[in-house]
DNA sequence: AATTTTTCTTAAGATACCTTAATTTTTTGA
DNA sequence: TCAAAAAATTAAGGTATCTTAAGAAAAATT
């Protein structure tokens, strides 16, 4: 159940085998259903959480219901709305199980002990930060520079393995497009792909 | 000439005064005139660096000649190619003074046997990223759901002190815009501003 | 296997934003 | 203080993407 999480960490930085043991007892997994929530905008935000198993999505819903998805999750990968974990506020953001999944969280409270006891955990959530600052920034830059086709292969082409489980219309949401035009880009594609 | 920066630090973790003697030792001070490069595309980024006075701009020039600006910054705030200080990878975006400025910064390898000098400074870095991928997270979400005209009005009403010493043009690029359209934008708003 | 629900496709008309190009205004530097 | 450079404006025509709406295909549920 764990074992995914240690070596995510250790990937990183060096643990002892108390430290593994401390990081074990203080992840409590949870498992959800396809379509479950994990969190609702106005909850609050007290975990800070690893995917084990399955695939996930970040997402906000406007005024207007339009949902746009900031990311997507599968094993290995941290998620979620780290402002309103920070700050204490109600999240703004929906977090749903896309397929069957199970997460391993652990509470603020706890983690922020964990911080003084184990001193390479802030050097592990500082670079695992910075790398996910890296990605999004990089996104950035695309939606400002590349078409929505352009986009589409890099997304396509960079995480096959997510694009396998998700459905088509939430690609077309973290692209910032509609399903419509994600389909004719697909169409004209063609062969390309 | 280090008060900004070690302000900067102390709003979010404790220094003792040895500490704070190690900091301002290490980060050395550039000054550099309006339109001065800091870093170009193809050098390494070595250092890890904090805007004193002034301002600057983060950017990326495709093949076409385009400017895409990824982050401005002032007083107070951090400014690096971070995917090139962490992977010693030649940089692949601009750094480039927007008026005269003054940047203190610290070798990569003098900040890394820092961290382990000072833990609190491990801190200090995860949690300035932290902040830094929240800011970047809305600004993604508001590029996919506002239109241009919302994202003008909430960055003039969000950074009204730098709005006055950035060029117009400048800000339609950090919008994902051009200039001619936030022009005719600004024409619109009229008195609405 | 049949039915319902979800996802994907197609296409026509609409729109936000872009491109190009010329002109004006503002700022800079000699 | 004037000339040159930089920045901002205007406007016409173009294009990427959206909206709406309907139907087809695929997946889930009974």
């Amino acid at each position: 159940m764990h074992e995914p999480l240690i070596q995510n960490i250790k990937e990183l930085v060096i643990l002892n085998e108390a430290e593994v043991d401390l990081v074990e007892e203080a992840f409590k997994p949870i498992t959800l259903k396809k379509k479950q929530f994990l969190l609702q905008k106005g909850e609050p935000s007290n975990h800070m959480r690893f995917i084990a198993a399955g695939c996930l999505k970040l997402f906000e819903i406007d005024k207007a219901g339009r949902e746009y998805i900031l990311q997507f999750g599968i094993k290995g990968w941290w998620m979620n709305d780290l402002y309103a974990y920070l700050s204490l506020k109600p999240v703004t953001y929906f977090i749903q199980a896309i397929v069957d999944s199970v997460v391993l969280q652990i509470h603020r409270d706890r983690l922020n002990e964990l911080f003084n006891e184990i001193h390479m955990l802030d050097r592990f959530f500082r670079i695992k930060t910075q790398n996910g600052y890296v990605a999004l920034q990089e996104r950035t830059i695309h939606s400002m520079s590349q078409t929505a086709e352009e986009r589409y292969y890099n997304f396509v082409k960079r995480y096959r393995i997510m694009e396998q489980q998700i459905p088509q219309y939430m690609i077309a949401s973290y692209l910032g497009i509609t399903p419509e035009h994600l389909s004719t880009i697909r169409k004209n594609m063609g062969s390309r792909l």
